[in-house]
DNA sequence: GAGAATTTGTACGTATGTATG
DNA sequence: ACATACATACGTACAAATTCT
């Protein structure tokens, strides 16, 4: 699954409501991949990738940390 | 009051908390000033102004509206 | 421990789209 | 038609912390 230029909806929120998937179909268990390798995987920018994983931030689903990566939030 | 370039505290921060301190003080009581105002006035990028409002939006102290401007929400 | 590579954080700039006045 | 203003998305560059060799 990935993003779709042409669909409206704004790309950021498009691979929010992927990977949030992601996570909770367990596809991603602990350590979401990095920034640039996502940016490459979906064929957006790195910008557009973090704007995604900060909607996640927010909904408390992960957690970043430093220049170590983004984590799943365990419960 | 404006923006420190040298203080390390990120500069989006920096303006959110200068446009808290306007707004909670009355200096700014209903409408914000354009993006483009903010960041002549404070000599920072237009993204930076953007990203202070997007943490007072988050914490419901203004809310903007599609190409009209930012508002303060009245209580 | 030293140095390189990786990864996130910040900041800037530009372009395009859409809505309003 | 035009100017203004916000929304999205791309790109670049550098800094700082961490990880790898």
């Amino acid at each position: 699954m990935t993003v779709d230029q042409r669909d409206p909806t704004p790309l950021y929120q498009q691979l929010a409501t992927i990977l949030r998937a992601e996570i909770s179909s367990g596809k991603i268990a602990d350590k979401l991949p990095s920034e640039s390798y996502l940016q490459q995987r979906h064929g957006v920018s790195r910008g557009t990738v973090r704007r995604a994983i900060e909607i996640l931030a927010a909904e408390g689903l992960v957690y970043t940390i430093g220049a170590r990566g983004t984590f799943v939030r365990q419960r």
